[in-house]
RNA sequence: GGGCGUUUAGCUCAGUGGUAGAGCGCUUCGUUCACAUCGAAGAGGUCGUUGGUUCAAAUCCAACAGCGCCCACCA
């Protein structure tokens, strides 16, 4: 053994020869308790940054745990095509071209984009490997598999048989620039400074930040509570610069504090005007387009962009005096959480899910403890979340993805869902010239069913239907055995995004939760706790600290310091410091290793002695075996790791292996003995250094590989 | 405007009723003996503030203050 560990020298071999003994890859076995993870999908396309370093380590480590002590232990890996994520990069990328999405037909902008994620295929997979993740590639999926893209279609025809899916003329958040609609989650807010503009109206003014769309006004509201506008209401307001007349109403939704109290209506372009437009039956004009130019305006207007015709709007109105005042406005304003720029909200046509009612089924399964979520601070978000749903459009105006198999009628204009499969006919009038609808999926729609779509696509049957229940069992091999999968451990951040829709798609097309425990994990921020950004230039490389330190530093250290849910600070001088502690354990061992074995074949237990020492480390291990276990099995990983690590360095190497060395010989059973039972417990967090150990010791624990050993008792 | 969280050693964080902890950093000394990616010793905190509950509070409760995050229909 060298001097000093030299990770280099043995993360591939040792990762090699975990695979080739098949460690990784579970039997179903119905004499064994299964234990799964389902991997959340890194982006096919990017490469790894810190943050998944510590999501890796975390079920890294309880995955190893959990095979150790026997389960049958499953977790399964995947990759997302991240549908906006990706094509905004690609559409980049065009750009730098000098050419545009529109430049191309679907089907080649597609194919393009698809060789363009095969190109970076296999770089997040090898630095998962790089890592030592010990998932099971053979079960690996991607989101657009045939087989998951078939199951999703399965979902969405389901859900839309079910009546949980319609097609709405809505208002949607549309992003002119990524030139696709979004769900409420997608959209952010920031907080801005705008001119509020107090425009006659003849009967009344009103105020508005956003002149440009007083040509899609159908009405003006005020609060029924409001005495100063009591007589005015029935009467009618003209619109200026067109001098269209539309009726005063009441809503109780108009704030009557808030500029002058009165609201132009426009439910063509503003989520709470359209909320107002429903319930008054006021009919949509919509003046600006896909594209965030203006249309159904004065001729002037006409294709200008909406804020160069702000500008102009705002110089008429100025010029025939319609401009009674101006105030400066701080408010937030909805911003594409790709682009930053302002979100245009559009009426249009998409596919929505009603959630409701599949809120509810989730509240129930959490009210009931099918799914627990660890942290109770995420339990009272995401009933937040439950509660305060819309309804999801899942419709995206973007080629990069799953899309959607709905085709509508040339002739009687009704629409047609199938499972994927091109309907000859049109189910309500037999037509047969059908259009596919062009959009595609919201990413999160086919991930949120991710959990059973990777084990049921495992399976050689496919010609099912949703729901599956209990009752189907004995069919579906993996799903039958791993379902529902032990533990979810995504970011904090995707609670609404993810894990709330994967419950509630889950229920829906399995009866049963996806999961049973919710592990959410915090965010990696710098050492002074800073949030790790690429403008900040703070970004921590992890497959560069893993060849300065070796992966199980880092893993180690991305989980030191701080609960599994809470965000956590990481430096180098931590990734260094567990690179010491890695080679204080290789240290010990090769001091270990220097006297003969005692026993070959390793201890089932600890040896007998009389030494009061040896009783001492004794009874530390079986203390520190019985507090690791009970914090791993409470998610207290770093707890864990802190525990182990006192307990090796300190308890084990600084006091217990000194005082043996006046009596080598005689101790060397309890050294061999401490340290197989160490390397044990510190396997899961620390796999490399700990196997590297267990195959050098030649035989002196026992013949197998320490991945495949079991956790001490 | 709501909601959630947080405030403990220089820094980053554990500790959830019983004499203040870890890592990193710092100081001093040591080290041909497994490891200088080392060892020994040490400095450093009235646990945000004020009240309350309790035999006992960093820990439970209330109020206040600072910080952070999330949500929201101020047009």
């Amino acid at each position: 053994m060298d001097k000093v560990y030299d990770h280099r020298k043995y993360e591939q071999k040792i990762y090699s020869l975990w695979e080739k003994n098949g460690a990784f890859t579970p039997k179903v076995d119905k004499s064994k308790n299964p234990f799964t993870i389902i991997m959340p999908p890194p982006n096919a396309n990017d490469p790894l940054h810190v943050g998944h370093a510590r999501e890796v380590a975390t079920q890294d480590i309880l995955i190893r745990y959990h095979r150790m002590k026997g389960n049958s232990t499953l977790w399964l890996p995947g990759s997302d095509h991240a549908g906006i994520e990706t094509q905004y990069v690609f559409e980049k990328k065009l750009r730098e071209k000098g050419k545009s999405r529109s430049d191309y037909d679907r089907d080649t902008l597609y194919n393009m984009i698809w060789d363009y994620v095969k190109d970076n295929t296999g770089v997040m997979e090898k630095q998962l490997r790089q890592l030592g993740a010990s998932c099971d590639w053979s079960r690996f999926k991607f989101t657009l598999d045939e087989k998951i893209i078939k199951i999703v279609y399965k979902t969405f025809k389901k859900l839309y048989y079910d009546g949980l899916i319609y097609r709405g003329e809505r208002i949607v958040n549309y992003c002119p620039l990524c030139g696709t609609s979004f769900s409420q989650l997608e959209v952010n807010y920031i907080e801005k400074e705008d001119e509020l503009y107090y425009l006659d109206y003849e009967t009344l003014t009103i105020a508005t930040t956003r002149p440009e769309t007083i040509f899609a006004d159908v009405a003006i509201a005020v609060n029924p509570k409001d005495n100063k506008y009591k007589k005015l209401v029935g009467k009618a307001a003209k619109i200026p610069l067109i001098n269209r007349e539309v009726p005063i109403i009441t809503d109780r939704l108009v704030d009557l504090n808030f500029g002058t109290g009165a609201l132009k209506v426009t439910p063509g372009h503003d989520p709470v005007d359209f909320e107002i437009g429903e319930k008054h039956n006021l009919s949509i004009i919509s003046v600006i387009d896909m594209e965030g130019k203006m249309i159904n305006t004065p001729e002037k207007y006409i294709s200008m962009k909406a804020s160069v015709a702000r500008e102009e709007v705002v110089k008429d109105l100025e010029e025939k005096g319609y401009i009674k005042k101006r105030e400066r406005l701080h408010h937030s304003v909805g911003v594409c959480y790709k682009h930053k720029t302002p979100i245009e909200p559009i009426v249009s046509k998409q596919w929505f899910i009603k959630v409701k009612p599949l809120a509810e089924i989730s509240k129930a399964a959490l009210k009931k403890g099918e799914v627990k979520i660890v942290a109770k601070k995420y339990d009272k978000i995401a009933h937040h979340w439950l509660n305060n749903l819309k309804d999801w459009n899942i419709s995206r105006q973007i080629v990069w993805g799953i899309r959607i198999p709905a085709w509508r009628c040339d002739k009687c204009l009704e629409w047609t869902i199938t499972d994927g499969v091109v309907p000859k006919n049109c189910v309500s009038c037999g037509h047969e010239k059908l259009i596919q609808d062009p959009d595609t999926f919201d990413t999160w729609f086919s991930s949120g069913q991710w959990p059973y779509a990777t084990l049921l696509a495992q399976s050689r049957i496919s010609n099912f239907q949703f729901p599956i229940s209990k009752n189907d069992k004995a069919k579906f091999e993996d799903f039958d055995y791993f379902y529902p999968t032990s533990v979810m451990n995504p970011a904090y951040d995707i609670l609404p995004f993810w894990v709330i829709r994967m419950i509630m798609l889950g229920l829906y097309a399995t009866t049963r939760v996806p999961f049973k425990i919710v592990l959410l994990h915090g965010l990696v921020r710098d050492r002074f706790g800073v949030k790790i950004s690429k403008s900040k230039g703070n970004v921590i490389n992890p497959i560069e600290m893993i060849n300065k330190y070796g992966a199980d530093s880092l893993r180690m250290a991305s989980i030191w310091g701080s609960l599994v849910e809470n965000d956590s600070s990481l430096s180098e001088d931590n990734i260094r410091g567990q690179r010491n502690f890695a080679n204080k354990i290789w240290n010990a061992a090769r001091f270990i290793f220097l006297e003969s074995v005692a026993k070959r074949g390793g201890y089932s237990k600890a040896p007998t002695t009389k030494n009061s020492y040896d009783l001492k480390i004794i009874k530390q291990l079986r203390v520190t075996t019985k507090k690791v276990t009970r914090l791993l099995e409470k998610y207290r990983l770093n707890e864990a790791a802190e525990t182990l690590y006192d307990f090796f360095w300190n308890q084990f190497a600084n006091d217990y292996l000194e005082k043996t060395k006046s009596r080598r010989k005689d101790a060397q059973k309890i050294l061999d003995f401490v340290l197989q039972e160490s390397l044990k417990l510190l396997h899961p967090f620390m796999p490399f250094v700990t196997e590297a150990i267990w195959q050098e010791s030649k035989n002196r624990f026992n013949n197998t590989t320490l991945i495949s050993s079991s956790w001490p008792k």
